[in-house]
DNA sequence: GCTTAAAACGAACGTTCGTGCTATATTGGC
DNA sequence: GCCAATATAGCACGAACGTTCGTTTTAAGC
């Protein structure tokens, strides 16, 4: 009943609105990204998308839930961006590899400006205590749990050595991750990617049962690095 | 003969300026790390150290030049607490281990409050160019350097096998002690120290010689790691 | 003890920050 | 075409920012 009269009309009622936050949000996002949470001023954004800054901030009740509004829709990008194409591979190696191949793209092809977001933003809000820190901590645990899952369908699956403590893979190929966004993001070095690509790849292999191994892509020659730095 | 007229009495003149400057920048160096270099604001500084906004500000002639002078105090404790130690151990694998070790204590020991001061100033200024954003940039790859010519002596030794490309194991050790830096900053994990630990040796171990072995701390059993999460 | 330069101060500058309040467009439902 | 709700704009506020200025305190050299 109470639910029945929350007819679509409401909903289109509210469309316009929505409609310009969102839009906000995506200019938000990547201004963050480079200039980070607290250097997304509501005056720079309101010149962005050439609004009011009165106009702009009626849309949230204030900075924090700006920046809280930031974040969701950084979320949303990164899991369509990377852990949605991720899960298209089968469960198991394939989909692990391809969660840690699929991160460094997003970082290279700029997803946005100023590399990982959450990287960035988790630099920046580690050392002061609230709602925004907390809630970058707890998508970066999601993003941690989601990998380390993956760890363990492969271990389940056959494909990944069982003496391989999940725990302690997730959070070497997360560094390695970590590292390559940051040497891109300091020396715009590319190559820190096929580092971590490699480093990666290397451990999976190492520990990748004979079943597994087919999961992986194949192995290059050892000429691939004298090539590759051609 | 003019050098001989900068007599000490001369330096004695300018000490007391000198030494407050000094501990100005021993204040800026933990806000700085804390909340980061552009967090650095003069009014707060003013207030921790008990002068005033103007008398501290004439100590330098802009904020980007406290800021660079910030950076140029922490770079010194840098090298006290990490560079120096290390390299009492003698030249090889022993210093390699060493100053990968060294770098782990000197984030969980907490040398700078927001742990470490160039990962927290690399990250906020990745992406503003200019002068702070270069020191910083030239400062890491100073510590890059260190570590990759402690690879390379180590090889030269013949303590480490030469088909390791000492660029990239630099890379995973630097991208691992990150790792460590982010975890323990966002979540206080200190296993993270362990974790970034047990990485790096394991990769040592893995490529060392005969001889080079020696230099590494011994090897824990296997109960280790279930004796530690205990 | 007087002189003089260095060091620190207090007050104010112009800007920009986040945030309210009030009025004006814009828009969907009838 | 009118109504009511929503969306945007205009304006002003107090605070904090980096910075400048003229003055006062401090301390070293003779």
């Amino acid at each position: 009943m109470s639910a029945e009269a929350m007819r679509p009309a409401a909903k289109a009622r509210k469309a316009h609105g929505e409609r310009t936050r969102q839009s906000i949000l995506e200019a938000a996002v990547h201004i963050a990204s480079a200039e980070g949470l607290e250097g997304l001023t509501i005056g720079r954004l309101a010149t962005e998308t050439g609004m009011s800054k009165s106009g702009l901030f009626a849309h949230f009740g204030s900075k924090e839930d700006l920046q809280l509004a930031t974040i969701e829709a950084a979320r949303k990008i990164f899991i369509h961006e990377v852990i949605r194409p991720a899960f298209d591979a089968e469960v198991g190696l394939a989909r692990l590899w391809k969660l840690c191949d699929i991160w460094l793209f997003y970082v290279r092809d700029g997803v946005f400006r100023g590399g990982c977001f959450f990287a960035a933003a988790a630099a920046e809000f580690d050392g002061r205590p609230g709602p925004v820190r907390d809630r970058i901590a707890e998508i970066m645990k999601e993003w941690l749990s989601t990998l380390r899952r993956a760890v363990v369908e492969a271990q389940n699956a056959g494909q990944l050595d069982r003496v391989v403590d999940p725990t302690q893979l997730t959070f070497e190929f997360n560094s390695l991750e970590l590292g390559a966004n940051w040497a891109f993001q300091l020396y715009g070095d590319k190559q820190a990617f096929a580092r971590a690509r490699d480093a990666i790849l290397e451990r999976l292999r190492r520990h990748a049962t004979k079943s597994g191994s087919t999961a992986l892509p194949a192995a290059k020659g050892k000429r691939s690095r004298a090539a590759r730095a051609k």
